[in-house]
DNA sequence: TCAGATATCTGCATTGTTAAGATAAATGCC
DNA sequence: GGCATTTATCTTAACAATGCAGATATCTGA
């Protein structure tokens, strides 16, 4: 590996690339998953909230922790909550210890007819894959789950400066 | 690896890892890009449109383009550059051979102000990728182009079917 | 001139924010 | 304990932004 570049060239080629993927890759997916929802006809907002409630702690989660989660404000909140209910795909349950409180959970049986959507993008995923061996998986999950600990962290902090800069604001 | 689960079960476990992953990591990104491009003043639209801009096919592209790209009316992409061109960040210029087209370029100069946002998460990406190695950055870079490439047949095809249902409809 | 392509404009629906308010729980003081 | 105050959670209402559909304007080339 030193026949034209040195090899520090060749790993910064490596790095740049890399970051380059990062930026198409987060463009992609902002514009992809607004298509796809479309597609079912809600808004990218809505069903990656969703996806949140799904994953979230608990089985249900409160409006408060979506708020959270999120970055989005409170109100912004109940209207998703508002069409997502609308639509019966999740359901509010006040909580009978902390009555302040409004459990959210997400009513599988209404999402299942929004699937076959994702399932054909999924098959295509499947094959590629496919290619790779269980070493390798290995690899590239232990990275992805890097990037994302990553990301999560990155969001929380951005919400954390903002909630301390309106204080002060 | 045979101790108490099969291979097959071991790897069936991995794809369902990396399916999960791409849907947290698309979750995440949909929310930080947004919390991301409020942070300079704008939206995750408008961010990425930027972005398009930068690694369309030519130096310029067409308001028509971006609107192919991503999805969104032409009537969007305008709201879109007024904003953008407000803010100074692109502008728009006639061809002068074929004076129905309008050009965009990003003016790189009035994005350098933006580019400390980016900086801090750049930096600790760049900590996580230290950790590998040649190779093994090599597989990822790799495996990551086959991910965006399929995710931009994915939303081409979304795009596509849109237009022919809104002939018949 | 006309067909087509391209870009923009207009009016409207959707989405998210801010600020205020409603209700419930927690805290503190007597 | 009982009551006032503060804090927490969610909702509402008015407004600002964003994006869409469709109409209009502009341009090219036959």
């Amino acid at each position: 590996m030193s026949t034209r570049k040195g090899r520090k060239a060749h790993r910064q080629d490596l790095l740049t690339r890399l970051w380059d993927l990062g930026r198409i890759m987060s463009t992609q997916t902002v514009f992809l998953h607004q298509a796809i929802a479309q597609s079912v006809g809600l808004n990218a907002t809505d069903t990656k909230c969703v996806d949140l409630i799904l994953r979230g702690p608990h089985e249900a989660v409160t409006a408060g922790w979506l708020s959270n989660v999120t970055g989005l404000t409170t109100g912004a909140v109940t209207h998703i909550l508002d069409r997502l209910e609308k639509r019966g795909i999740v359901e509010r349950v006040r909580d009978t210890s902390d009555r302040r409180k409004v459990f959210v959970r997400v009513r599988q049986d209404r999402l299942e007819p929004l699937i076959p959507q994702y399932e054909a993008i999924g098959k295509a995923y499947l094959r590629l894959v496919e290619e790779y061996s269980d070493k390798e998986l290995k690899l590239i999950c232990e990275y992805l789950e890097r990037v994302s600990a990553l990301s999560e962290s990155e969001l929380a902090k951005i919400i954390s400066a903002r909630r301390s800069r309106e204080y002060k604001g």
